[in-house]
DNA sequence: TCGATTACTGAACGCTGTGTTCACGAAGTT
DNA sequence: AACTTCGTGAACACAGCGTTCAGTAATCGA
C-alpha cells in the first residue's frame, strides 16, 4: 500500500469561509440560505429532467428566490448547473495505489463506470453537451472535473513506471485517453452500452497491446 | 493492396430519385429547390455561428422558405442540422487496406483528425453535444456517422487478424474505442489539443501495449 | 442612532425562438 | 374538369432569456 490519492472537488467558496473572515465587506452580507436554496433547486431539477428542466426561471421559482438574484451570482445556466452538480454530487473519489497498477486502474475505472451508469452519468453527459456551446462551462468542467482526475491518475501511473510496471517511454496523456476516453465516448455516443466488464478489457488491452 | 473500403454517407433520398420513379404520388410534388435552399441555408448558418445560429427561423428566412414548410419535412432542429452537415460535408472517406495495419490505421486516423481540427470538427462537436438532449439526433448520428465508420474499421481489423497482425482474442469494439475515442474525447473535452502526432502515438501504444 | 453600502424582491419589460393553426394559392395527378 | 398534395404568409400562444426599476432588508462604520 503506497497511500491513497484523494480527489477533492471544491465548489465555489462557502459563505461560512467568507463571513468568518476579518475583511468583511460593508453592507448586507450575501445570504447563505439563498445560495443553498438555489443550488438545491437546481440539483433537484437536474435530476428530474436534466438540463432542459433546469431553466433559470424554474430554479428561481423552486428556490423561492428572485430571478435577479440568481443572475447576480451565476452568469449562466451552465454555471448554476455545474455548481449544483458538484455541490450535491460531491464525489470524493479515492484512487487506490496498492502497487498493482492493473488492479488499481480496474478499481478506479469501475467506480467511474458505475457513476456514469446512473443519473450522475446522464447529467455529466448533458453538461459536456452543453459545454460545446458554453465556453465558461467548458473551462469549469475541465478545471473542476477533468484536471483533478487526470492529475491523480498521472501520479499513479508515474509511480507504476518507477516500479517498472509500465514502459518508461509511454505517452501518459495518450495512455490515459486510451483508458478513459472510451468511457466518455460511450457515455456521449452510445454506440454500445457501458458494460461493467469494459474496464477489465480496456486495461488488459492497453497493458498488453494488440500484437500477437 | 487488398482493396479499399469506401464509406458513403447518404443523406435523405434525393428528390430526383423519387420523381424519376414510376409510382409518383398524386398532387403537387415536393420542391427540390426548397429542399436545397433549406439545407444550404442551414449549412451556411452552421459554418457561420454553429448550432446556436442555426435556428429554424433563421434557416427559413435565409432559404426564403416558409417556416411551416421546414417543419413539414424536418421534425427538429437536429434533423435539419445533420441533414445539412451530411449534404454539404459529404465525406467519402476511403479506408485503405494495404496489408500493413499500422499504416492503414495511421492514414485513416490522421484524416479524421484533420477533419476534426477544422470547422467540420467544431460542428460535429456541437452535433454530439446537441444529441445529448435530442434522441432523434442521437440515433441519426449513430446510424449515419458512427456505424458506417465502425463497420469499415471492424472489417479492416478482422483482415489484420486473419493475416496474423493482430491477436485473435482482441475485443474489437473496445480496441476501436481505444483508438478513436481519444479523438472524440479531445474534441468534446479539450483538455489537450488535437495534436497531429496523436494518431501515431495512439496506434503505437495500442499495438505494443504498456508493459515494458 | 444614523447614514452608507450592499443584498434581495416583485413586477414588468422587450426580445427571440418554438411549434402550431388558418386560409389561400400553386403544381402536379386522373 | 376534380382531386390531392405542396408551399406561403400571417398570426398565434407559449416559454425562456436577460434586464430594468423602485422598493425593502441587513449589516457596516461613525
Amino acid at each position: 500500500m503506497y497511500g491513497t490519492f484523494t480527489i477533492e472537488y471544491r465548489s465555489t467558496a462557502r459563505l461560512s469561509d467568507v463571513t468568518s473572515a476579518i475583511d468583511r465587506k460593508p453592507g448586507r452580507p450575501r445570504s447563505e440560505r439563498v445560495r443553498q436554496a438555489v443550488l438545491s433547486a437546481a440539483a433537484e431539477l437536474l435530476v428530474e429532467g436534466g438540463m432542459a428542466a433546469m431553466t433559470m426561471e424554474a430554479v428561481a421559482a423552486r428556490a423561492g428566490v428572485s430571478k435577479v438574484t440568481v443572475y447576480k451570482w451565476w452568469p449562466s445556466r451552465g454555471a448554476v448547473a455545474i455548481d449544483a452538480y458538484f455541490e450535491h454530487y460531491r464525489q470524493t473519489i479515492t484512487f487506490p495505489d496498492t502497487g498493482d497498477i492493473a488492479q488499481d486502474l480496474q478499481r478506479q475505472m469501475s467506480a467511474l463506470l458505475r457513476a456514469f451508469s446512473g443519473r450522475a452519468g446522464a447529467i455529466m453527459a448533458e453538461l459536456i453537451g452543453q459545454a460545446q456551446t458554453d465556453p465558461a462551462l467548458s473551462t469549469t468542467l475541465l478545471d473542476r472535473w477533468i484536471a483533478p482526475r487526470r492529475d491523480a491518475t498521472r501520479a499513479v501511473l508515474r509511480r507504476a513506471i518507477e516500479r517498472g510496471q509500465l514502459r518508461a517511454d509511454l505517452d501518459l496523456e495518450a495512455f490515459m485517453d486510451q483508458l478513459y476516453a472510451p468511457l466518455y465516448f460511450r457515455l456521449l455516443v452510445p454506440h454500445r452500452p457501458l458494460d461493467p466488464r469494459l474496464p477489465r478489457t480496456l486495461i488488459r488491452q492497453a497493458l498488453d497491446g494488440a500484437r500477437p
